[in-house]
Formats: structure tokens, C-alpha cells, sequence
DNA sequence: TGTACATCAGTGAACGCGCGTTCACTGATGTAC
DNA sequence: TGTACATCAGTGAACGCGCGTTCACTGATGTAC
């Protein structure tokens, strides 16, 4: 989810270490370029408004250079889902695969996989830049089916990770309420998509890390040893 | 929140009832169906996509008769955002103002109304349509500061109306657990603004509700009487 | 080691369409006297 | 009750700019023999 952040400050980084001398990129990089650049921008002001020419200008080639890359605007898009999908899956698994290294107790590692997640959204240098998953909701009809199915399934693989953590540590720690344990994974989305909206709207970037925090007070209490 | 879908649902009814007779309308009339068919285009499409010729074409007047109503597309932005502000305001003062009614402890009165908001989110005839608020902040750039500020201000109301009731309820029933209430109020933004994106994405209107269900649970746990 | 050809990563010019905005004008209704 | 004027709710035509897309072409690098 951060990979927006973190992922765009990489690129900007490599641009001016490597723009500054001019010297021929391999298209690859063009092209994680271009994804970098669009990727801010569709967060910004939304794909429609996002416009070739202003991508390109920012990259550095011409409009027929965009469409060696890309072989039109929508094929930008399914692009930028996937790699945002990739990148937040990649993420999530070291982060957690951390967190169950320092600890083999599955409630114990959870919660400080929570704290963990909270403490890196905590210290983005500005407000989290945005979901794409949310920005593409509230442009569905931009996109043909594909797109709207990887979105989808980008939600829907956000339940099974959690729901999996949650079956095993209701294995050992029985609920203390009755619980619909897909709604309780689907809060961790529910809750980063609302911080981050909040966070934006608000500017506040504390919002965000301060709803994870919740969500780990949440699952402490449901599992809570009586 | 659920405006979105009950006003245009409303306006729709209007529009096949008065529009088949052709006849002279009030221009207040004529401006309500174009923000009814805005709010729905924009939460599908985003604002820089919705052009005015669709909705002139939706409402049937020519596009100076949009401008005699609008004086920009800027302006049709505001008018969005002000309506929708006060319409989402509107049906909270109704929905908890009749949870108190039927209930004068602050908790009890409290879970009445997260019921009564989960069951309206539950009995809409499709998935939300969305929130202006979230749509907006995905499009940030798009809009002047003062739309920005609206914004703010409309998120810092919901937190300021769900922190009092906090407040009243924590008088009474002390926490079971050191918690932030500003956070704990602004989780009701996040879990309805992240569940309508979920719902969105998924298709399952049923995510919304069960959301909002998971709070009032959360609310439970936190103002236990032990 | 040299040459032939293929592939990669683009360039440059042109295209037409849709967009938001402006401006002068209008016909029906409302109001003042 | 009749007339003069104002306001309301639009119309119609034109504007230029920016957009996504196409097409024929190119110069540097890689590969086969």
C-alpha cells in the first residue's frame, strides 16, 4: 500500500542521479518511468485528467515514444494496476514474514505485523499518496472489464492474507464475540482505504497509522486471553 | 452518505414523471437534475470525464442553458460538493436523532443508530454509489482550494458529531481500554468511506453493512460494562 | 574479424474530434404604476 | 385593466485548444554466420 510513497520517491530519485547526465536508458526503464510519473498523477487528479502529454513531458521522449511502451491510454492502465498490485503484495509479505520471524505465537505476530504497518505508514515523509484500487473505484466506468476484475481480485487476495492469519489465531485464542471473520479481514482494507481518504482530505498524515493502531486494539480485544 | 444513490434514485422518479410532458420547469428544478445526474456520473467517472455536453444531453438543454445555471465547471464542482455535504448531514441528524428518541442511555441510544445506519446501507437497492468526499480527495488537483477546504470541513464534521457522542457515552461508561476518541470517531468515516470502496470493487453490497456492523461491535467491547 | 540483418527504442508530422467557454440574442413570465 | 419594463431560463453559433491515435521513418545496439 505505501508503494506509492516509496516506490515514486525511488523513481524520482533515479531520475535526477541518472537524467542529469543524458546517456540512453534501456526501454525498461523508460518505461518504469512512465509508470512512476502516471502512477502519481492518476493519484492526484484522477486517470481521465492524467494526459499522455504531460507523462511524457516529465519523462523525457516524444508521444511516439510513449506508444512504442504503451499500445494505448488503457493499456496504461491495466499496467499501473498491476504493478501497484505487485508491489503491495511484496510489501505486505516482508512485513509480515518479518513480523512471524520474530514471533511464532500467530496473534502475537499479527499484532506486531499491525505495529509494524502502522509505524511504516507513520513514517511516510508526507499523507500516503493513495490507493489505486480507490481511485479506480471512483472511475469504473474509465476502465473495460479486465481492469475492474483485477481490482477485484486485488480486494478480494487483501481478505484470503488476512483471513488466513485470523483462522489461525482463532484456532488458539477463541473469540470472545461472535465474529464474521471475513468482515474482520476486510476491515484491514476498510480501514487503510477510509485512513487514507481521511488522511488526504484532512491532510493530516497521523489519521492513517492511528486506524491501524485501532484495528490491533480491535483484534486484541477479540482474541482477548479471559 | 447513502444520498448519493437515494437522491438521484428520487431524481430519476422526478425526471420520467415531469419530463414526458414536456413542459416549462422552474429553474431550480432544472439545476437539481443536473446535479442529480452529475453526482452520479462523477462518482462513476470522476469529474474531469463528465463532461457538461452529457449532461446537458441527459437533462435536455443546450449547453448555454448549463451556463446560465453554472458559471464554470468549477462552479458545478462547489454546488456538488455543498449539496452533498448537507444532504449526508441532513439524513444523520435524522437517523440518530430518532436512535435517541427511542433511547435515552448515550451508548444504547449509539448502537441503535449504528444498527439503524448499518440497515439503510443494507436496503439500498445496489451497491453505493460512492462518497463525493472520497471521490474528490482522489481528485485533488482538479479542484481550488476552497472546494479542498469543503472538503476538510465536511470530514472534521462527521468527526466532531460522532466524538461528542463518544464523549457522552465515555462519561457513563468508562473504557475498557486507553483509546484515542478522535480516532475512534473518525473510524466511522474510514470504515464507511473504505467499506463503500470495498463494496464498489468487489460487488457485494453487502461488505458496506457489515462494516459499520464490525464498528458497533468495536463500540461494545471498548464501553464494556464489566 | 567483418558484414548482413533484426530488433530496440524511439522521432516527427499530421489527424480529427470533443471539450469548456463566450457572446449576442429571445420568448415567456412577473412586477410596478 | 393595460402598458412598460425587468427578470428568468434559456437558444444558437462560433471559438480555439488539447487530447489520444496513426503512420512512415530512423539510428543505435545485438546476433548469426
Amino acid at each position: 500500500m505505501p508503494q506509492g510513497a516509496v516506490g515514486t520517491g525511488l523513481l524520482y530519485l533515479w531520475y535526477s542521479k541518472n537524467m542529469a547526465t543524458v546517456q540512453k536508458r534501456k526501454g525498461s526503464e523508460t518505461r518504469e518511468l512512465i509508470l512512476g510519473f502516471a502512477e502519481s498523477a492518476v493519484l492526484e487528479k484522477g486517470f481521465a485528467a492524467t494526459s499522455i502529454d504531460e507523462l511524457i513531458a516529465a519523462v523525457g521522449i516524444t508521444k511516439s515514444g510513449f506508444f512504442y511502451h504503451f499500445k494505448d491510454k488503457s493499456d496504461l492502465a491495466k499496467a499501473l494496476l498491476r504493478r501497484y498490485l505487485d508491489a503491495e503484495d511484496a510489501i505486505l509479505d516482508d512485513l509480515f514474514g518479518r513480523a512471524d520471524e520474530l514471533n511464532e505465537d500467530p496473534l502475537h505476530g499479527f499484532l506486531v505485523g499491525l505495529k509494524m504497518l502502522a509505524e511504516l505508514l507513520a513514517d511516510l515523509p508526507a499523507t500516503h499518496p493513495g490507493c489505486l484500487v480507490a481511485a479506480y473505484c471512483y472511475q469504473d466506468r474509465l476502465f473495460d472489464q479486465s481492469v475492474r476484475d483485477m481490482n477485484r481480485e486485488g480486494v478480494l487476495s487483501w481478505r484470503a492474507r488476512f483471513r488466513k492469519r485470523l483462522d489461525d489465531i482463532a484456532e488458539r485464542y477463541p473469540p470472545t464475540v461472535d465474529i464474521n471473520l471475513d468482515d474482520m479481514a476486510d476491515m484491514v482494507s476498510s480501514l487503510v482505504d477510509g485512513g487514507i481518504i481521511l488522511s488526504k482530505a484532512v491532510r493530516d498524515k497521523g489519521i492513517l497509522p492511528g486506524q491501524v493502531m485501532l484495528y490491533r486494539e480491535f483484534v486484541k480485544m477479540v482474541f482477548a486471553t479471559r
